[in-house]
DNA sequence: CGGTAAGTTGAATCTAGTCAAGAAACGTGG
DNA sequence: CCACGTTTCTTGACTAGATTCAACTTACCG
């Protein structure tokens, strides 16, 4: 095998060819670009032509998959309702969830490189999702790059959750793991105008386990634990987070400087991260001020 | 260097004004587009004009960080050669290793959305990495749309990586992580055209331990467990892979493939000849060689 | 060479997994 | 509305597996 690498087009997203923004799913309401970067808290200079673009809508019924793994790849669907679990399914029948988008969250990034959705997306709600079908962004992105910023901003966003996750995984006992996972949880509620004191878990003992890497049997003794302690206090699947700090110490113990646990500012939109303005005199490379920089991990 | 062109849009990348491509580390030799897409093993449609636009380079030397946590974000990186370690550095010291970035892997991109560069980068050897500066491609990808599909690629690459990383360490046990680790490793060093069956490990078992989520000592109980079944044979950081098949039962009992492992409609071209040499790889060499669909989990 | 860092190994401890039984919630149909 | 089966959740006792503490060996570097 030479060099000869001119197959077609291998980079091309596949070949829908779409009107101004639609997908062969469409059905129902569209959402302007406007829209979209609100749910994503993510700013962007309002061009009057791209307010006018619009994305279609899917709704998902609880229960339902928006994909399966080893679909064809063809868009990124936004949470704009409900929410999901992702998971890998292990062919002998097992499954690890990979996480719970909600509102705002991104789904089908693990499909664009190899052109095949790599988990199964499955509503645990009735829920709505904006889709961005890939391959038609290219022409938008054209006449408006910051649309492209915006696009790598998801995909890095969701990247540091993943890594969040493993930072999870890697360090924190069955307890910490339910404590960062419920702050998670009352985290992104908050930001999305519900309470974070109080809230129901969309998602049974098994599949919180499988997300943290624990049996069901252990999120279940850790809940317990933790509702035992008054840190919490638990009925089935409802919540109800009574001293927050405490529950951040669950996570943290050594002593307050707790990675923030806040994911998102969420309220506002977040201020644009890629901008800089680092003129080519930039140089200060070493002036790193090392803090410690993380934000809760978890879902 | 200091052009004139500040297209000025909030998400903008910055305004780092740049020629055709540089950054303001350049530094040494350049690295065009299309040598590019042969590191990360993506094909693309070659243009005559996209040819000549070429990428700084930058070496880093061992223990030397590329980046650092919190640092202002400004640009990716891929690897070109040798090896480096990704951390998250909790407050308190100790240290979280999220990957091993080798040869045409990618790093920072978890510093896009933030702004900061959310995990440190040190270099485990001494290194070089092509500098993509993000904020300068929106240029190049109005010219040309496959450019921004391989970005799109490479940041979806790299999501299911970790993904996959959060599956290893939500399902496996120390064994299993510790051999996942090293076929892995053994995989992605034959792509690069080293062998496959022999290799020195250029980090400690402190780090591994940290990247596996398990302690240095567990580690070291692993492999001395896989070397006394024969299926490897270990000796402090030279590891020889006995048995591969055996190896890979351990990752996966039940003999079918992880997860996500399903068989991919085989979208790549054919593999070219290179095979084990049989050497602990150190010879230089910047092979091509097609990535195998999907390494298993780990690093 | 000698000192330090890295790796190995053992024994005790602790944590999460496993097996098992029972209680509470949910849905369905009478 | 209640009875009934199913699913989900809780709890306990026991086991397997990883961490901890600690001693010791081996490599590496000046």
């Amino acid at each position: 095998m030479t060099s000869a690498m001119s197959h077609h087009d291998a980079l091309d997203f596949g070949s829908i060819d779409l009107g101004p923004i639609s997908a062969p799913e469409h059905e129902g309401a569209n959402v302007s670009v406007r829209e979209l970067t609100r749910l994503l808290h993510i700013d962007y200079p309002d061009e009057a032509w791209l307010a006018r673009t619009a994305f279609a809508l899917r709704r998902v019924h609880d229960g339902e998959a928006l994909v399966h793994s080893g679909d064809k790849f063809h868009s990124l669907y936004i949470v704009r309702s409900g929410c999901f679990k992702t998971v890998y399914t292990d062919f002998s029948g097992s499954e690890q969830v990979l996480g719970f988008p909600m509102c705002g969250d991104l789904m089908g990034a693990d499909g664009i490189d190899g052109g095949h959705y790599k988990s199964t997306a499955v509503s645990l709600d009735t829920s709505e999702v904006v889709i961005v079908p890939l391959a038609g962004m290219t022409r938008l992105t054209n006449e408006c790059p910051s649309l492209e910023a915006l696009l790598y901003r998801v995909l890095s966003r969701e990247l540091v959750r993943v890594q969040n996750m493993t930072w999870t995984l890697g360090t924190l006992g069955a307890e910490g793991r339910v404590a960062a996972f419920l702050l998670n949880l009352s985290e992104r509620l908050g930001a999305l105008g519900y309470s974070r004191r109080s809230f129901n878990l969309r998602m049974t003992r098994q599949e919180i386990g499988s997300y943290l890497g624990l049996k069901l049997e252990t999120v279940s003794r850790a809940l317990s634990a933790l509702n035992n302690t008054r840190i919490i206090h638990v009925h089935q699947r409802t919540i109800d987070i009574i001293d927050p700090d405490a529950l951040r110490a669950v996570v943290d113990p050594a002593g307050g400087a707790a990675p923030g646990i806040e994911a998102q500012p969420a309220a506002g939109p977040v201020r644009n991260g890629i901008q800089d303005d680092g003129r080519p005199g930039k140089s200060r490379a070493t002036l790193p001020a090392d803090v410690p920089w993380r934000q809760l991990a978890v879902a």
